[in-house]
DNA sequence: TTGAAAGCGGTACCAT
DNA sequence: ATGGTACCGCTTTCAA
């Protein structure tokens, strides 16, 4: 066997079964006293021995032998991979951690950037989580859903713009976005509107769908859609605003209110007047669009809270053979300002 | 025992024993094969018949059996907590999490918002890293760190701007974002200097070191320095930009480039000249502080790369004992505009 | 009320 | 070149 000392210095990692020497009873006992076994019954002061022995060697117990044993794990794996898209992301996450956590789940976040689908899908599938709620960052294959599924996943969610083969798929109808801001720009009477395209990669699932949302929105009028790419970079956007009388455009919806505030300085800068020549509309409801003169017109999204997303994980994983389809995860309102 | 049908739909997940029956050989072989074990001599034949047997079945590893029978993991775990800090910061992160996977570690982040730190300590003991990486975001208390060690991690890490007892840790010296946007103030011949102490919830642990940076700057010189509480919304800063003229302040040091458009925008609706009447230096280097007008003076922290982070958490994880103090993970540099 | 023991899914020593 | 098997830490049945 050869099981090599576990720590270097000299003191090993106390066991259950350490607890249970130190408190002169059976490792059974330790278990139903530390996990509050309804089912059986210990006496007060045998409770109290184990409880001071586990404090003595600060013992805390194994969650992989535990979830091994039991043959199931509380881990929801959210993979991430890109840069933040944004402030409300990470507020998301953090909401979301926490709603689930309140229901008992182990939530761990895995990143998963440069792995390819499957590659990724394995990775994720050795931890057995019980669920894997992913953002579409990471590529999610139908092959990969079924490596999961196949290593116990009882659910695998996607969030994101569109749906995936297989899991249970939210639908965050990024589309709604380009839709309302186009939609605003059309009503305003513009009728060549720019739509901003982020050359970065890893964004276009959420531009892809914006500027389809946005070409709806002119189906059936006499406006039309201009996919402008853009690096989030200045030389980038003075290089658009330099050719932008060429394109005679009279509105652009910018992706979101940073590539907004970028372009709209790059198209001030470069002589063309906001909003008379140009609109501008935006998206996220940055506090800084709010400060620009003018002030940034913007689409407020607001994501589903935390706490819906995590009943939702929380059903899928209980009911596997379920269907919990929801499209409202996420509401998209203009907010009109001064820019267009 | 009883052993109920792990999956619900009848089929089961594929052990290592179901790929030795399907081979027709012992569990034994198939982990040598599946792991290259050099010691061992394994006929071509049936390291073929092994694989396409494990190909066929789906058979993904079980981290937590594998971790538990070597006594060891290579999880190494990052709690996380509040929102962003900044873009800087989820790039990191990523590189951190990317360098650490080609050093053949599993990377994970720990979502602990709403833990203290002992309950914290606790939840990731039972996970078993080999090293925690906290970045100042949970309170890590001396005695969480113990607990943490007890449980077999061989580093705990802390990567922030102050020391965390028997912890690696490796300082980002925030004091000098404060002293060097300071010097930069004084040098100018500012002397009434305002530094912007955000009230939001979190962010202590960087606005305290860098108003004593801000501090130790104008030690010495007939300089002073007011701290102003402000939070991130448009009335705190007219609020403050109303009574600046009774401050009588010629100059601020404004936390970061969000903070610093905010209160710019508000000095500017005032009446305020900037940066005749008040200089305005932020921090973060951010693109769109390069789009106000005047443009914005800047500090810019240069955060380690995450490869040279990675190495440092890889050498305490192989020499626990050690002591890889390291002061360089952060440079400030201040980058002069406009504004101050 | 408590304890003995089986077994979760792997790994690696020792035999064959 | 392979197989048998003990064991990692924990839970839970069954017996005492």
């Amino acid at each position: 066997m050869s099981q090599s000392p576990r720590q270097s210095a000299g003191r090993a990692v106390p066991t259950s079964a350490d607890v249970a020497r130190l408190a002169g009873v059976s490792r059974a006992t330790v278990s139903y006293v530390l996990n509050n076994t309804e089912a059986v019954r210990i006496s007060e002061p045998t409770r109290r021995r184990v409880r001071e022995a586990a404090e003595e060697l600060g013992y805390v117990p194994h969650a992989a032998a535990r979830s091994l044993r039991a043959g199931h794990s509380r881990m929801v794996l959210l993979p991430t991979a890109r840069v933040p898209v944004g402030p409300l992301y990470g507020t998301f996450l953090n909401e979301l951690q926490w709603a689930l956590r309140r229901l008992d789940y182990t939530v761990v976040q895995y990143g998963s950037l440069g792995l390819d689908g499957d590659e990724a899908a394995r990775a994720w599938a050795e931890l057995r989580p019980v669920a894997v709620v992913s953002f579409g960052e990471v590529e999610l294959t139908p092959n990969g859903v079924e490596i999961l599924k196949r290593s116990g996943a009882k659910a695998v969610i996607t969030v994101g713009p569109r749906r995936v083969e297989g899991t249970h798929a939210l639908v965050m109808d990024q589309g709604r976005v380009g839709r309302v801001a186009t939609e605003h720009l059309v009503g305003r009477g513009r009728r060549r509107i720019g739509v901003v395209v982020p050359e970065e990669p890893g964004l276009e699932m959420f531009s892809g769908p914006r500027l389809d949302g946005a070409r709806q929105a002119v189906a059936g009028t006499d406006a039309v859609v201009v996919p402008l790419p853009l690096r989030y970079e200045e030389e980038s956007a003075n290089e658009l605003a330099g050719r932008w009388r060429a394109l005679g455009l009279d509105a652009v919806f910018a992706y979101n209110d940073e590539y907004a505030m970028l372009l709209m300085r790059a198209l001030q800068d470069a002589g063309v007047l906001v909003p008379e020549e140009t609109a501008v509309v935006g998206c996220d409801d940055l506090l800084l669009g709010r400060l620009l003169r003018p002030r940034l017109t913007t689409v407020r999204i607001d994501m589903v809270i935390g706490r819906r997303l995590a009943e939702l994980v929380d059903g899928a994983v209980r009911d596997p053979e379920g269907t919990p389809e929801a499209r409202d995860l996420m509401a998209s309102q203009l907010v009109p300002r001064e820019s267009g």
